[in-house]
Order: structure tokens, then sequence, then C-alpha cells
DNA sequence: ATATAAATGCAACATTATTGTATTTAGAAA
DNA sequence: TTTCTAAATACAATAATGTTGCATTTATAT
């Protein structure tokens, strides 16, 4: 579900992570804020085109840092920006949930509420952390057959 | 462990996929087939810096539709390449193992001893691949602090 | 030995990402 | 409010990665 947040609530937001309240932050913070799902740099891009690209990129790591958004890479190795659900801190992102990626749609979707399993590697190898990755149909996708959502 | 294979099995390799023996792809197979760690794009290219760039792509996109390798993408979201371990067959991968990124040496390791847990989604979802990424410090550099390995 | 389909090499181009610097602006201070 | 300054944005240039079309070469079937 897409969380609903006014712009004073951005601008808190902001505040909290020192950093100053620009226009093309505030955009950029309202747009994820507004899907359910991770939105692609393409995307991202095409959608805030009067923004210069390399802003985009430095807004987009300066969110990354501060750990209010995360960045996944879908099937086809594209970069996707999400918000961060919890307790995400600076430099010390706990994104570990699973991502869904819809073959159909391409939209990524992160689910929060599903824990991720315990699993033991081989010996050895000292694990920090965990993201599964799955792709298949979301739930529009599965019902339209193969139909172009969005 | 890396896979030991002779030139005559990687020329086996390539006529039972229909696909003709040449010098390029014989130098692709045997690299990959070395080593016990996905490799990079951007490793492939500067080994295998004398033939071109595109006719690499090539390769690894035949090898990949034919299910003789299998493209993983690491933390960086850079592409990395890898042998099949079994049952891969052509336009159908089997590779839903765990693949490990050391974060000290970037290598990226399929570990395909390790099961997926059936994991049940939220409604609607219908999966139909899993990949887990596990990120943190591989035998080597566990073991050696954070030294360079290879 | 030769014919030919397939593979490679090369050139051009598209997309994605990075770096440096000049200009603009948010927010602090006067 | 006005002024000052560090921070953010815009712009230019470049690097890295990936794709397409076509001429040339080569593996292999005849």
């Amino acid at each position: 579900m897409a969380q609903v947040k006014s712009n004073y609530q951005f601008e808190d937001m902001l505040q909290k992570h020192n950093l100053k309240k620009t226009a093309p932050r505030l955009r950029v913070l309202s747009m994820m804020y507004s899907k359910n799902t991770a939105t692609s740099q393409p995307d991202l891009e095409s959608v805030m085109n009067d923004i210069d690209r390399v802003t985009l990129y430095r807004i987009l790591n300066v969110f990354e840092e501060k750990g209010i958004i995360h960045k996944v890479f879908d099937l086809n190795g594209t970069a996707n920006y999400a918000v961060c659900h919890s307790d995400c801190q600076e430099n010390h992102h706990h994104d570990e949930h699973l991502h869904f990626n819809c073959t159909a749609c391409k939209n990524v979707y992160c689910l929060n509420e599903l824990n991720i399993p315990k699993l033991t590697l081989p010996a050895g190898f000292e694990p920090q952390a965990f993201t599964i990755y799955a792709s298949g149909l979301c739930p529009k996708c599965s019902k339209k057959g193969t139909a172009k959502v969005n």
C-alpha cells in the first residue's frame, strides 16, 4: 500500500537527516512514497525529466546513504529504488525482505511482511545480509493474464 | 571447486548445443570452468581483451540461452556469469541456488548445495523462480581479514 | 575442394553512470 | 529584511556498459 504523507512530513524527513529542503528532493520523495512498488531509474528519469540527470543520481545516493530509500536491481540488472520501510539508519540498511519482480508489468514489489528464514551456509562463509528475489506474476497481472498493468 | 574439463569436453558441449567450435567460445568455456566463482563482465573483458567486446556479449548470450551458463547481478548491479551446475536446459534455467557476494574480494559464489526453503507469498503473487543473495565474507576473506583474495 | 550458414570483427550508436566546475539557492546570521 | 555562505543544482565532458548493422572470416556439410 502506498503510504500517504503530506509535504510537511517530507520536509521533516529532510530536516531530520540534515538535508536542505529543495524542490527536486521533495518531488522525488513524494513520488516514491506514492507508490507501492519500487521505481526504476529509467522511469524516474522520464517522470522527472526536467530535473538534471546528475542531480537525480546525487539525490538517490544521499537518500540511500541516509537510509531513506534502498536500491534493488531487477531481473535485467536495472536499478530500482524503493522507500525503506522501518528501521533503516544511516549507512546501515535493513532491507532483508523479499523483492518480487513481476515478469509481466516489470514492477518490483518490496514484500516487507515476509521474513527470510534462517539459512545455514557452508563452513567459512560469514553472511551479513540476505535478500531474496522472486519472479513471477504479481496479483494484478495474474488476474489480468499478462496484460500490461499501470 | 573448479571443475576440471579437457578441451575435448568443451568441444563436445558446443557440439551438443549445435554451436560451432570456435576459439573464442572454447576460451570462454575453459576460463569459466576453471573457476569456482562467477566471472564479472569487466573481468571477462580484460582477460579476453583480444576478443571483440561484441563477440563476448554474443557468446555469453548464446551460452545463457543454451543453459550452459547463467547470469547473476552482484551487489553493485554488475553482471556476473557462472557455469550452470546440473539440470539447466535451453531457455529453462534452474539456478535457484544461493549466490554469495563477498564484500571483501567481491567474488560471487554459487552455492548449489543449498536448497532454498519454501516460501509462502502474500495472496495473489504467483512466483515462478527464486534466488537468494547473501553478502558477507567468504571463507578465504574471513580467514585473512579483509585481504584481497585471488 | 568448395559452398554456405554461422561466427567474428569492426564501426557506429544508445544507455547508464561519474566527475569537475560554475551558478543558484536554502537557511543561518547580521 | 538583507546579506553571507555552504550546500545543492545545472551544465559540460567523459567513462563504462550494452546494442545493432554489416563486411569479413571460418567451421563444417557436401
